[in-house]
DNA sequence: ATCCTACGATGGACAGAATCCAAGTCAATA
DNA sequence: TATTGACTTGGATTCTGTCCATCGTAGGAT
């Protein structure tokens, strides 16, 4: 089981039912869940629960680290639960299905000084996009 | 005057007052407009210009390759004219500001063939994050 | 085990972004 | 200039996400 659930224990986030659920769902790799895909899948196990507080829970997750939030093409932001392991995406074009991936290299040292045009430049984030051997 | 007006009505570009305007106020570097900023400027010289045809122009001038969709955080959508010149994006994590900037080195070389999943992998866009000189 | 209470959950209202649609308008060609 | 199919319009609608007042409950205190 998860050690997701274990680790937000620990650091004394106040366990529900409900947060307990949202944390299930989330918990996995290549995992890319839109807000209201985790609030269906909770919802099969807790009928009541309400997009409000899947909302507020996903919400905290990133807060903590636990989840980043992915920002895509399409309309909803997705969920990504594999925080602790830093890595890129790579998108097919045509469907849509998200595959984490670990590239070489670090793309920061790609960018020169003069480039940043003043900014404390922290992160960078790179999404591959092609198609998927089921779309191609 | 644009060249972007020109290569249009080449490429057969039914050519409309609205569709001229969108794509003037679309025209220059480092230019990343939002739809409802892109329908605000329109509307100052074709005051009855619509939402909905400011969206239809954007969404065929992406199709038609000469503007690029950039999405960032929990904001609107951008659009980039400037896509005959490959460039990535740096985006200041408080005020939302965008930059182009031009990377050395090729993010795709980065991504092995074992980390492909059988993907047709044809493109990468790297965000770079930070802080701007004003909100540092 | 029970009680307390601050924190979390609820759901309906609300807001921003984007899309849809039926009806009216117009650019381009003949 | 007449025609016609593509374009525009604006209001309704959908989709995402947030807010808020009220209700419920997890977990420490007794």
């Amino acid at each position: 089981m998860s050690d997701l659930l274990e680790r937000l224990r620990e650091r004394g986030w106040r366990m529900t039912s409900q947060r307990r659920v949202v944390a299930e769902v989330l918990d996995g790799d290549h995992v890319h869940l839109t807000a209201d895909e985790v609030h269906a899948r909770a919802a099969e196990r807790l009928p009541e629960i309400s997009r409000a507080t899947v909302y507020n829970a996903l919400g905290e997750l990133v807060l903590l680290g636990e989840v980043v939030e992915v920002v895509t093409e399409g309309r909803a932001k997705r969920y990504d639960p594999n925080a602790h392991r830093p890595h890129q995406h790579l998108v097919c074009s045509s469907c849509g299905t998200i595959r984490d991936v670990h590239p070489t290299g670090d793309p920061l040292a790609d960018l020169p000084a003069e480039e940043r045009f003043g900014f404390t430049v922290s992160d960078a984030e790179v999404v591959y996009r092609g198609l998927c051997p089921s779309c191609a």
